[in-house]
DNA sequence: TGTGACATAAAAGTCATACTTTTTGTTCGC
DNA sequence: GCGAACAAAAAGTATGACTTTTATGTCACA
């Protein structure tokens, strides 16, 4: 699907960079420039890009004598878009999803907020327009076309909220959006009420209340969350976990290994009331 | 500051990125790689592996028979921490702080929540440790301790969150604290209100109350937000505003300029109720 | 037996050069 | 005036030689 025969370059970079976050070559690993270039039978040059690339991503440490290192989970540049992308195609697209989702719940409402004060009448257009086209496609397996609008609808709100730092977050919903869709974490129609949620959103923002805006988006983001807990429970009992508390502790060289944290909430008693406590702005 | 000796990569790859976000080359420029090379004294090898990290942050594209061409703002990925400091560094730090500060707002408070329900105990202690140390060095131009301890604090709340996005903006809210402090966007000691928030907070955590630990996040950020306000007031009335706004167009090639807005939220009336809206950020 | 200086070698880092491929602008023929 | 062939420019790739750093093993000395 990535890969693509659009120079070598490329290649290499994506399948590097998709074995590492696939975890297929552990933290603490140590690969030499020589054999890259010889396994993927290109340059050393190439391959020596392809190390710089992944190194500004954090993903891997180069020292001489010793070679390339691959870096500990979480110095990772978790929000690189091609990092994203790599994970959510990776094994552990699960957690990924959440981690993203729960990320989208802070975000997006404040976004939406924003978004009511700054939007301009053409921004508003463009959200009624896709929060329609929602509704169009919101029955009988059209999912595809529904993701689209979906995507375009999240991504306007980001855009005019006018903060630069969420604007750039509409590729990662995109990523998200995409990803839920085509792995079907997601119902086989869309959830009626989270498309009249977006409806309203966008009325909202139209007509400048705030308030209302980020209530919405706030309900939008709890749905989100609330479909992933039904159709990918998390078999970790604690809510929103690092990836440091798998079982076998791995068998590289683990050093610096962060605290590990005993704690567990027991929070699931009866129909999971909410994403939650972190969420006071209930529905007023 | 950044500019060491170790590498000459590191040393090409430093320059030539804060040249570009500093807005030295101007979106649309084109570089070539022999120039580069003439001009920084190293090999083309050496520029070519700089090229691809720059390209690898969408700072620059790279096509064949016509060069490296920078990218339009709006396409770079300023979440990386490297384009961040680069950002800091350079001449539009003020806008940069306030999307930094805007987007811990979103934030922090929500990472709080989760903080509270998910923190180890060994977190609790370290938070309150952080929280009374605040309290400590808030007086007597101690900023640099006092800076210490916040960053430390917020860290940990980032990390007890659980999630790996939020953690994994540590680094972020961190060169954003050492920029405000040095760059004195900021009062000459710390407001004494942010500084009970924030033992408040831990207070909160250690209970294990998620609204409250969210809510009082929510001041510390409003409080910051507020504090930018009057000792960095932006010229441009809009209360966040994306990085087209500029009076002249630039000289370079601005071909597919994004929609130019021209809303601007009137809203400045009465005394706030709270963060209620979001982000009214008053000056009170 | 332990310790520190020193030598060795392994791997990344750097450089120069030659060659390939893609793309764009131009020219030439119709 | 239009399209196709052509030429040149710049990045992409490959290769080989050389430099620099540094982990590690060795050996002398205490």
């Amino acid at each position: 699907m990535t890969t693509q025969a659009r120079g070598l370059h490329t290649r290499v970079l994506d399948a590097l960079g998709l074995a590492i976050t696939a975890g297929e070559y552990p933290p603490g690993s140590v690969l030499r420039t020589d054999d890259l270039a010889q396994r993927f039978e290109v340059s050393r040059t190439v391959v020596r890009e392809v190390v710089r690339v992944l190194e500004s991503m954090h993903l891997v440490a180069s020292r001489r004598r010793v070679g390339v290192t691959v870096r500990p989970t979480e110095q990772w540049n978790v929000y690189d878009p091609q990092v994203i992308r790599w994970r959510l195609a990776g094994a552990d697209r699960p957690r990924q999803l959440r981690s993203l989702t729960v990320l989208r719940s802070a975000v997006e409402p404040v976004a939406a907020g924003l978004a009511a004060l700054n939007a301009t009448p053409e921004q508003c257009r463009a959200l009624t327009e896709e929060a329609l086209g929602m509704v169009a496609t919101s029955r009988g397996r059209q999912l595809e076309a529904y993701l689209v609008h979906d995507i375009a609808f999240h991504r306007v709100v980001l855009n005019a909220s006018g903060n630069e730092m969420f604007a750039r977050l509409g590729d990662v919903v995109a990523e998200v959006l995409t990803g839920r869709t085509h792995h079907h974490v997601m119902f086989d129609d869309p959830d009626p009420a989270a498309v009249t949620l977006h409806v309203q959103v966008a009325e909202a923002v139209r007509e400048r209340d705030a308030v209302r805006a980020e209530e919405l988006t706030r309900q939008i983001a709890l749905g989100a969350l609330r479909e992933l807990d039904v159709l990918a429970p998390r078999a970790d009992p604690a809510p929103d976990r690092m990836p440091d508390s798998a079982p076998d502790p791995a068998p590289g060289p683990g050093p610096g290994a962060g605290p590990s944290r005993a704690e567990a909430p027991r929070h699931r008693a009866g129909a999971v009331p909410s994403h939650a406590a972190p969420m006071p702005h209930t529905g007023s």
